[in-house]
DNA sequence: AAATAAAGTTAGATTAATCGAACTTTTATG
DNA sequence: CATAAAAGTTCGATTAATCTAACTTTATTT
């Protein structure tokens, strides 16, 4: 693995094209998403993902969908070990905000060396998940796959515990932050609003809480735990 | 400071400048031996310096010599702090060797944040040298000169502490590494051999040991400590 | 000091990544 | 289903970093 060397450029199209991939598993790929997400523009797509064909990461033909290669993907997942695994050390060892890590973390996914990683991932004791509850890949590109769900989607009266958040925009985690909601967190439904979809919840020693569903449906949970 | 975004290779050549002007205080910085340092060509060499030179990085004119600005030489200083805290913590806190952190710190001095520096800085308790005894230029760009001279100097009957090499090749770290001398070692000069300007010295509970001319000009001592 | 060597520069070409504008294909909609 | 809108592609151009080959300037040596 990790045998050809790939430009920061390529390998930040991996990453988002995987991301993508994951996040939309109903929709295809498209160069539009693409260029959106990496900031530049669908022509420039167009180009590199020649390029990823060309270099067998990718398969794609013009105006169909595209998709990692095995070798594509193996590269793309261990990008995101690197960029987790550095988010923890800028979280639980330098004492950044869980809202600080990312843009670091994203310049220091593409260091090139597997020693390195191997021994960041011993130092920080083998994490299995990032500050904001994404799964770590391990270095045989395994994820750890929890049993999760959204909140918003939790029973009236359960016990839940915050294991991590789809939206990871900075308001929305210096809200949680100012709340004192993190991973690990455990919370309990008290009861479900029909009409607006939001949920009062108690937490720790804080008093009922009423959170909307927009809230509810980017706070990931297990119940599994307890 | 740091203000304008640098590439890599436009900090690398910074940096280079910087070293060689450090180290050859007596001849100028050439085209040519940047070149080699940088291991371009030096017709590369000639436009990146026009080009530094437009960025007010640099003072040159063609076939004249080649000298930093206060802001350049800022920056390099900045760059060199980056890179010298970067060895500590790959020492330090991963446990790479001696010889293993220089590759893997040419890279990490690019990650670009003002802040990750200063915490990685506050993590490894501020520490003035690096691993292979070179100081660490602070926050504000000041070195702390400590008082050393190489081992070679040394005269006959003196207790020294290394504190550093002038050599950091790998095959000379690693004789270091077997020889179990480090930052650190305690060496007690015997004899001065007149004959090829070898030393014989003792170290910790080592036997006498003679080591020659080269070796001994490579090392760097401290008799301030004790 | 003239000739030769060494050092440094210029010019033209190349590769990677990018863009805008014009064009083509696919999708959605009346 | 024809057509307009959206999505995607092609083409020509640009910028950064690099190279080679030819040329110029500076340094060295007889």
């Amino acid at each position: 693995m990790a045998q050809l060397k790939l430009s920061f450029t390529e390998e930040n199209y991996l990453k988002a094209i995987y991301i993508l991939s994951e996040k939309d598993k109903l929709f295809d790929t498209s160069t539009n998403k693409i260029a959106e997400r990496i900031n530049t523009k669908p022509s420039t797509v167009t180009d590199m993902l020649r390029k990823l064909t060309l270099k067998k990461l990718l398969t794609y033909e013009k105006y169909k969908k595209v998709q990692l290669t095995k070798a594509g993907e193996q590269m793309a997942v261990f990008i995101i070990r690197k960029h987790r695994l550095w988010e923890v050390f800028l979280h639980n060892t330098l004492k950044f905000g869980w809202d600080e890590v990312h843009d670091i973390a994203e310049q220091l996914e593409h260091i090139n060396s597997e020693q390195l990683i191997l021994r960041l991932e011993k130092f920080l004791k083998f994490p299995k998940y990032d500050p904001h509850g994404d799964p770590i890949p391990s270095a045989n590109g395994k994820f750890d796959q929890k049993q999760r769900s959204t909140l918003s989607e939790a029973e009236k009266g359960k016990s839940l515990q915050v294991v991590g958040v789809k939206d990871t925009s900075p308001v929305f985690l210096q809200y949680l932050e100012q709340l004192k909601i993190a991973i690990g967190t455990k919370i309990k439904v008290i009861e479900r609003i029909a009409y607006d979809g939001s949920l009062v919840i108690i937490f720790k020693d804080s008093p009922q809480l009423n959170v909307s569903r927009k809230f509810s449906d980017n706070i990931l949970v297990s119940n599994t735990k307890f």
